[in-house]
DNA sequence: TTTACTGCAAAGGGTTTGCAACATG
DNA sequence: CATGTTGCAAACCCTTTGCAGTAAA
């Protein structure tokens, strides 16, 4: 299983969280803001602005964007850069608690989620750290991602 | 030791092999495109588009844009999503022969190469693999980047 | 002399911002 | 009412493309 979806209960608990965070940040959690994030708890890979847009109706692309910075300064979503392509957001890590990298298809752009086996992630963070610490780099996050063709592109 | 640079010799295959290829699918390497490898091959991190045209002078925006996607096409160079900002260029790992990932630091946007550990890269490619059968992927190539701050940036 | 390469300027597409109206605490 | 939020339109930035002139096989 790589996908990566919340249930009902969760869903709840991150509004209640995102609002928190918001206003904490002396925003509010408007209507079109909860629409988002519920499109993006909706989905179990990254959304473009304009797949958001077209699934929030009545949602301007300007406030989709203000929207998503906002909620990604507040922590609740983050920017996902995939491929050369738009950008794309999903919910953040801190808020969904669940640590995740990206399939990537070269054919159509297509992005997924899933969830690294628990060794292969210590490995990369044990491998990274000692490489962040050779560099004088201080360790924040990383990537781990795979480019490749999805079944539907494989032949092309 | 996390940079990758060339020798002098290993420039002037360089040069033979782009050559080759360009001439493969019709094209020229002309005195722009050889300064453009030049640069390239000059840094040991990957340089933006407006890098590049402040570094060869004379070369034009849109010949920049336009030769590095020939040379892209021809195998010659690779661009790097790194952040959200410009599109970032770098020799081709096909014909440096050299296999790395990048640090990259939240603060400035500074991208540095750096070649990981035989085990690490062993562990990622193999953990990969098996995560892309399981969700149907033909695997291309995987990325596994850093992110934090360089020294310059710890405090900010 | 045919084909590739170049710079300039204009066009494109994604993202940001100014602004006046609206909504909420 | 004071402050946050919204949509519209214009502005911006990076990137691409049309075009006429130049250079190389």
């Amino acid at each position: 299983m790589t996908a990566v979806r919340l249930t009902q209960q969760q869903v709840g608990e991150l509004h209640v969280e995102i609002g928190h965070r918001l206003a904490g940040a002396g925003q509010r959690y408007s209507p079109v803001r909860r629409a988002i994030i519920a499109a993006l708890a909706d989905a179990d890979r990254p959304r473009s602005v304009a797949d958001l847009v077209a699934a929030v109706p009545g949602l301007a692309v300007s406030s989709a964007y203000r929207n998503l910075g906002v909620l990604a300064d507040a922590g609740a979503v983050e920017r996902v850069a995939a491929g050369d392509d738009a950008g794309r957001y999903e919910l953040a890590e801190s808020v969904t608690e669940q640590h995740h990298h990206h399939l990537v298809c070269i054919g159509c752009g297509l992005v997924l989620d899933y969830e690294p086996p628990p060794e292969l992630e210590r490995t990369v963070v044990a491998g990274l750290d000692a490489v962040a610490q050779r560099s004088g780099f201080t360790p924040e996050s990383h990537r781990l991602d795979l480019f490749g063709r999805c079944t539907d592109c494989v032949g092309t």
